[in-house]
DNA sequence: TTGAAAGCGGTACCAA
DNA sequence: TTGGTACCGCTTTCAA
């Protein structure tokens, strides 16, 4: 295995002056530099990354904390920060900290990334901040910290964060219907009392039902998780009353499809009997038998846009603390249709 | 930030024997070990896997080339993967190699984790086998080589494979329809020109045809892609027959999404009027009006074992090239019902 | 424009 | 059971 050293003796230079012909650095005398390079191609030489990581202290390497690559939302932002980073010649080495017992898996993991002493870390949709513990290390190590959708009721301000305008998604959604003529409508809430996201989709519906006044419709609210299971028994609920709202804003595509699926066992035909919306166009929604309605949210985006934040505290001496938010766009297809 | 010198230092010993004390080696008094380790803790120590890597020329960390992270399947087998390897002290890089240009992605991203000096590289999903100069290059190295669902039609015979028995599954599902009662059965085919796996489901579907000798059903047959844009367009072709069949082995389950979508356009029933078969077990499957009935693959588990697999030829002296067919199960949900 | 020496933070080897 | 020394492969002074 052919090292820097091996290309100095074999071209009769020293180990730094190929160090510096290999970065392209002007000290070197510009043919010189080409030979080194060549000779370098020839030889088949790679780079040692771990052991000019160990001099420089830069790993050039990125840890990503997300709850799932499984589900297409999170993934896709992962694939956006994984997109970027490579673009830029950094790598990203992932842990999955599953919400149940999110504050152990996330010691585990920055612990790990700590030992590899990576550059920065971006979280992805998590509920509670880093342990004191871990923000001390952290701090201590200049580590880069960025925060996608921060999902939890306290998010921490002094950081970087990036995340979807998901009020102003949910408001479009709701007005949307609204707009279609509906007078009484179903409202699927999602996890309030822990997800900060929830409550800014929830906000957005009521504001949307609030700003049209006197004439506001009226509305039937249930709650359940982001998930298609509890989304089936929230739509049970919803779909179970006597008499049942005729359109019905969910707090996410996977309750979208838990009501799509429960219309469908009543007999109810979307949208001729029920309109539905939902929230994140996952690729799901797509390809439903009636596509869904649903809101877009910018999730490549945000990804790429959460590495060039880390990008950007790794040059500045200081970074100002600041909240950078997605704007989020209806798109509206067939499962939604004027009201009878 | 201190370093395991500081730490000797401190305890006025040695860096070796506070390096193996750290590590729990029997050759440091079991007091010493103790009291090293409580310093360590105290002192908030980090050991530094970039360090000790370049010494031992082990960087307890993988790549793994996947086309995509965001479609469940292969971000399954990831999922697998990672958890696997978080859970035996590795941690996993990941490069994205878009089918489009796998050839450069493939070259790009193995660069870069050999400049990283990964441990080892699974590979997910692929059409076409590393260069030889690559090879070159990983067997120069020592770099473990483990292949998960490649989809190539030569695959590498001299490496270790993991793969799901896309045969069995493939006849399975299509016996399924043919005990349901069906005498007309339409075959939505992937992409055999190009896919391994394609062919596998193919011949299955074949066989299970063939087993029922002059009894056997009548065939219809289109092709396509993997994907939903392409399925359907070979739905319409095969549900625009004028006979069309009754029943639908579709090569996956987003080509059995793309079925139901235009049988719903059709306006007709399933499975009343038709029967449709998926493969794959994607989440999208369950969460359908009336869920999949599909075939499973267990890729978390082929992700596993795929790290598994890596980390026995890390022992290994020599590997012996193998290939390993992890069972599928058929799940028979409500896209399926007897024929009339 | 180039090179010598030192060191990044650990670990292996050998000696004590 | 412990310590001294060298070295992993590269980069950064500083001097020539």
């Amino acid at each position: 295995m052919v090292t820097l050293k091996d290309l100095a003796k074999a071209l009769n230079l020293s180990p730094p002056t190929v160090s510096r012909a290999l970065r392209d650095s002007p000290r070197v005398n510009i043919r010189t530099r080409e030979r080194v390079k060549r000779r370098a191609r020839e030889a088949g030489y790679v780079p040692n990354h771990v052991a000019s990581g160990l001099k420089t202290s830069q790993s050039r390497t990125i840890g990503v904390l997300t709850p799932s690559i499984n589900m297409s939302y999170w993934a896709t932002i992962l694939e956006g920060i994984e997109e970027e980073a490579n673009r830029q010649g950094y790598s990203a080495i992932i842990g999955i900290t599953v919400n149940a017992e999110e504050e152990r898996a996330v010691s585990a993991n920055v612990t790990s990334m700590l030992q590899k002493r990576v550059d920065g870390i971006i979280r992805i949709s998590h509920f509670t901040d880093y342990s004191e513990e871990l923000m001390t290390q952290m701090r201590g190590r200049g580590i880069a910290l960025v925060d996608v959708e921060f999902d939890g009721l306290r998010p921490p301000t002094d950081r970087v964060r990036v995340e979807c305008d998901n009020h102003a998604g949910a408001y479009e959604a709701t007005r949307h219907l609204i707009d279609l003529g509906y007078r009484r409508i179903g409202r699927i809430d999602g996890p309030v009392e822990i997800s900060m996201i929830a409550r800014q989709r929830r906000t957005g519906f009521l504001d949307a039902i609030g700003d049209y006044g006197p004439s506001a419709p009226e509305v039937a609210f249930v709650q359940c998780g982001f998930d298609f299971d509890t989304g089936l028994e929230a739509a049970e609920q919803l779909l179970g009353q006597l008499e049942p709202p005729l359109a019905i804003v969910a707090c996410s595509d996977e309750v979208a499809c838990a009501v799509f699926r429960v219309a469908h066992l009543k007999g109810l035909h979307v949208p001729g009997d029920l309109s539905i919306v939902g929230f994140g166009n996952r690729e799901i929604s797509r390809v439903l038998p009636a596509p869904l309605t649903t809101v877009e949210v910018p999730a490549m985006e945000s990804g790429r846009l959460a590495f060039r934040q880390f990008l950007e505290q790794m040059d500045e001496t200081d970074t100002l603390p600041r909240r950078i938010t997605l704007s989020t766009r209806l798109l509206v297809r067939e499962s939604t249709g004027p009201a009878r």
